[in-house]
RNA sequence: UGACCUAUGGUGUAAUGGCAGCACAGCAGAUUUUGGUUCUGUUAGUCUAGGUUCGAGUCCUGGUAGGUCAA
């Protein structure tokens, strides 16, 4: 009997995940994760783990599962936390919680896993594996769960086939009220626990606050853009690709200042809450962040065209295919399905390798395109591959 | 130290003498395993002292503050 190991969260996915697998027929031991117990910024709840812990242990022993728990506090700190830091204070905006898939859930918890001699882990996810076969090699595919409205495979856009190998994801395939259903029909502790929130492990956070442990407030101006402004619109003509996919550069006299900030690093391109600036017939945007002269740059209105790129650049290092076997050769393009953000719907693209790195254009111009977030890249079902944006 | 104009929530603006409204910001909730977006709800105001009137944000007089023109 194959022994695999489920992430019991103490949510209700991954109670079910686990009644899934036992039905299965496979041996289940439920591992819960400690990652985080600091509530500086924390909204709303004094101290969820605890909670956490005591609904996955009620659920391991409803399912009559071992029970375990690891602390992987440290590495999360280290693998997670601080990536964020590092990339917010860059003036970039990080996705801890893909991090958290590739570096802590499909890294160091598989560790923990294969000490219990697991054969597999398996995960609560809205997602699916399967396995083809290419010249003779068994290659696995991730795709999209089938509930539409659930599906996560976003977030495990930067796994490889070693951690794949590995993984299994009982629910993939089961619409999120289903998961509920069966929850509540075996009278599972969790049933009816809140979906969890914000950023995985540590909850739903005030930003400002939260980064305010390792990075200094410091007051700065907050420039308004005209909509007019014409170095953002000439940009839609502009045929070359290294133009298409940059950002926009502002300086200080292409706009006029409206109020100060309490450091750009703060902020993220699209924003809209947080500039405490009143006054405008339509509400101001965040367009473009200046963490060296500690500038943020806003725009009045939805439609301003500073908030929308029809491109963006990967650099080299940073482009992962989930399919190496089909791995764009330099010089090549090839149109794709795109998202870069959580539950966006795919958005048509062109992906565009060159030396360099990777263009990735699209057919409508995107809102909020934010360097240190993730594109991913899809053909229909399936995520190929996925890269940080410059 | 002459004339004129203006004054309404935190900000920008509406209201034939008849229930002070809208937008933005703020706050709260909903949605969302990242940031962000979006949706809903909500706090909060007639510069000041008098007068006219059944009734004043609105009309009259003084004050105060800001602005414009004239020098």
């Amino acid at each position: 009997m194959k022994r695999v190991v489920v992430g019991l969260s103490g949510g209700v996915d991954s109670s079910v995940a686990a009644y899934v697998l036992k039905e299965q027929g496979y041996d289940v031991v439920g591992l819960f994760m400690k990652n985080w117990h600091d509530t500086t910024g924390v909204l709303h709840g004094d101290c969820p783990f605890d909670d956490d812990y005591n609904f996955a242990q009620m659920v391991a022993r409803k399912l009559n599962i071992p029970f375990e728990m690891v602390d992987l506090s440290e590495q999360y700190r280290k693998r997670v936390v601080d990536y964020m830091f590092d990339e917010y204070s860059r003036g970039r905006t990080p996705n801890p919680d893909v991090l958290c898939n590739r570096e802590i859930k499909f890294d160091e918890f598989v560790k923990a896993a294969l000490k219990l001699d697991a054969d597999f882990v398996a995960t609560g996810h809205y997602c699916r594996k399967d396995s083809i076969d290419v010249n003779g090699k068994t290659v696995y595919r991730l795709l999209a769960g089938v509930d539409p409205n659930k599906d996560q495979s976003y977030f495990l856009c930067q796994l490889n086939q070693e951690q794949l190998t590995k993984a299994l994801f009982p629910i993939g395939d089961v619409i999120k009220p289903e998961v509920r259903r069966i929850a509540t029909e075996l009278g599972l502790a969790t049933a009816q626990r809140k979906d969890s929130q914000g950023i995985c492990f540590v909850g739903k956070v005030d930003l400002p606050v939260f980064l305010q442990q390792k990075l200094q407030a410091k007051v700065g101006n907050i420039i308004e853009i005209p909509k007019d402004f014409t170095k953002t619109n000439n940009r839609v003509n502009s045929d070359m690709l290294k133009d298409i996919a940059s950002e926009y550069r502002y300086n200080p006299l292409d706009g006029k200042k409206v109020g100060t900030h309490q450091g750009a690093h703060f902020y993220t391109i699209g924003q809209r809450k947080g500039l405490n600036i009143g006054g405008t017939p339509e509400p101001l945007f965040v367009l473009a962040i200046d963490v060296d002269k500690n500038i943020v740059y806003v725009g009045q209105g939805q439609d301003h065209p500073g908030l929308y790129r029809s491109g963006l650049f990967i650099p080299k290092e940073d482009i992962h295919w989930i399919r190496p076997d089909m791995a764009l050769q330099i010089g090549k393009a090839k149109d794709y399905q795109i998202r870069i953000r959580y539950r966006q719907p795919l958005q048509m693209g062109k992906l565009n390798r060159v030396d360099e790195g990777m263009y990735i254009t699209f057919d409508q111009p995107q809102r909020g395109i934010a360097s240190g977030q993730f594109a991913a890249w899809y053909l229909d079902d399936e995520l190929i591959g996925s890269g940080v944006i410059a």
